[in-house]
DNA sequence: GCTGGCACTCACGCGCAGAGAGTGCCAGGG
DNA sequence: CCCTGGCACTCTCTGCGCGTGAGTGCCAGC
């Protein structure tokens, strides 16, 4: 168990250790924080924090620098979260109000959360498995050709061509779309299958082959987009990152570009999730943490937003940003 | 007037710099290429050169690198477009085929142009303004609330909610509908305006106010989307840009953050334009160069692809990667 | 107009010494 | 038992000087 200086002493080195860069030391610790103690005595304090692995030193005669399970020890007990200021609340609603559509909704997020945070965003397009069906629409572009439009409550839409065994008549079209719409509007994707299943026996046996084709797609779509879309922004604040830039920034560029990495890296949980350095299981990612946490239109999460940054971060203000980011976008959705 | 000699060293400082990212001296242009003349005379030509502005020195005694004008002549007079190799020919083929949507299409064609450059790839979604129309739809999702959405040839979707004024009834909403297309589609963007003007006409008084805001709604699609989208990938690729980097890359990642930045940066001309340093007019890329070409699925382009990269790159491979990917994509969208 | 020779100029890498920051340890005092 | 001041030690960082080598410009000769 760690005495309650100690802590305050890691603390300390975190947030000087973040604002500077720099190995901090224990003279300038006695300095910059009132701890009422001489230097001597820090150092024994940080000789058993580096023992115990929350701090390291670069070199032998060097100041300390938090370890990952520093910066976890401080996220988890030393930090809290920090409020934004009135400035910033001011900027999220300027930047977000006045999005015409989700694409715009997402573009604004990712923008503003670089920008409130000066680091790299991600925000994941609302699900489409949590979500449920607007409307689906039939269009015929030509006489065996249909275009399946699909229509989300969070006003995503998605598009696919369908080709007819046969050609189908506009009444016959008419009266699917109408069917179909009764059946699965306001119902959530997962359900949508077992709904729809007895679909073509209403229908002619001429019909039943197109009817087919449809619902296959339709339920094609809603699976194949559960693969889900990323915007990200900011990457340029990556130069910030550090010195021996090229060979961090590097991996941490690949990763970005990968969906399947990003997906990962913003985690399951709805709740407020903090990972620093090794925890996101990635060689290219052990300098960096992500900040993340689900946002949704009603009271459930239907996607997630984040930030990626170098693990020497401001924790509690860029946890502050990030959650109330995700709040008014939450708003946004559920208005829209 | 530069004799044939001198544009042929030129050639060769080019390629050599490409190749090694090192100033290239006299001596060893005579040893990798066979010029049949001494060091001595090369020093001549050299010197003529930068006289010239062709080619620099970095410092007092160092080899000579090309300067913009450089790349310029290089680019234009000395330079053919490279045909692809067959593995990459197929590469091309595996990689777009199989294309489920236009996102899709979008989103491959950055990855594999990224990927055959290894440079920063940007692809500008067909642009709406030179598309025709396919299909308009109404939706009614409450009594006086209605969602427009708009299909164009290239498969593009776009969706716009409508509050209406007052109520409408299917059968009127239907009938716009009916009305609507058998105007619109198939014609181009720009000639819509005039093709619905007089639409309000032919309707009771009292729906005149939601057949207003319809077409208003639906025009300022039109138009607003005109701001084009893009995608862009191969960020990472920044990374091989040099080795001042910091230096270099922030700037760059900066602007290709900047949609208004990249859309100048695509150019104007459908054909193949290649934009050298400083001829991009943008401080932060003074050292990048930019290879587009339009591309469409007809013979018209409607759309811009392209890759940025340093401008010590291999233009006549770039060029030659820019052109045939472009000219599968619009196979591609011819298909669709 | 091409060539070989020659003197000149810098950037680069290396070793070295001095300065400064920070540490660990120890003996003494509350 | 914990804190403190003092002290010797360790390393990094910076600046300096020097030799090396690549590359140039110029010139006289063919």
């Amino acid at each position: 168990m760690l005495s309650e200086r100690r802590l305050e002493v890691l603390r300390a080195i975190v947030q000087d250790y973040v604002g500077t860069e720099e190995p901090v030391g224990s003279k300038a610790l006695t300095e910059r924080h009132n701890l009422k103690v001489s230097p001597a005595t820090i150092r024994n304090d940080m000789a058993a924090l580096e023992d115990e692995g929350f701090i390291a030193q670069p070199h032998t005669s060097a100041g300390r620098i938090p370890t990952d399970k520093g910066y976890r020890l401080f996220v988890d007990k030393l930090a809290g979260v920090k409020p934004l200021s009135s400035p910033e609340r001011r900027a999220i609603t300027n930047f977000l109000d006045g999005a015409v559509d989700l694409d715009d909704v997402v573009g604004r997020t990712v923008r503003l959360l670089a920008q409130l945070t000066r680091q790299v965003a991600v925000v994941q397009y609302p699900s489409l498995t949590r979500s449920t069906v607007r409307h689906v629409e039939l269009l015929a572009l030509a006489p065996a050709r249909l275009m399946l439009v699909l229509i989300t409550d969070t006003g995503r839409v998605e598009q696919r061509m369908i080709d007819c065994p046969a050609p189908i008549g506009d009444t016959v079209l008419a009266d699917l779309r109408a069917r179909l719409n009764s059946r699965v509007v306001g119902q959530r994707f997962t359900e949508v299958p077992s709904l729809v299943q007895d679909l073509p026996e209403a229908f002619d046996a001429d019909d039943r082959g197109t009817i087919s084709a449809v619902l296959a797609t339709l339920l094609e779509t809603l699976v194949e987009e559960t693969e889900e879309r990323l915007m990200i922004g900011g990457t340029s604040n990556l130069t910030r990152f550090g010195h021996d830039f090229p060979l961090t920034i590097r991996p941490v560029l690949e990763a970005l570009e990968e969906q399947v990495v990003l997906l990962k890296l913003l985690g399951e949980d709805s709740g407020m999730t903090v990972r620093i350095g090794h925890e996101n299981h990635h060689e290219g990612l052990s300098s960096t943490s992500v900040v993340s946490v689900g946002y949704g239109s009603g009271d459930e999460a239907v996607a997630k937003l984040g930030v990626v940054g170098p693990t020497r971060m401001d924790y509690p203000g860029t946890m502050g940003a990030v959650r109330a980011v995700a709040r008014y976008v939450g708003q946004i959705l559920a208005e829209s």
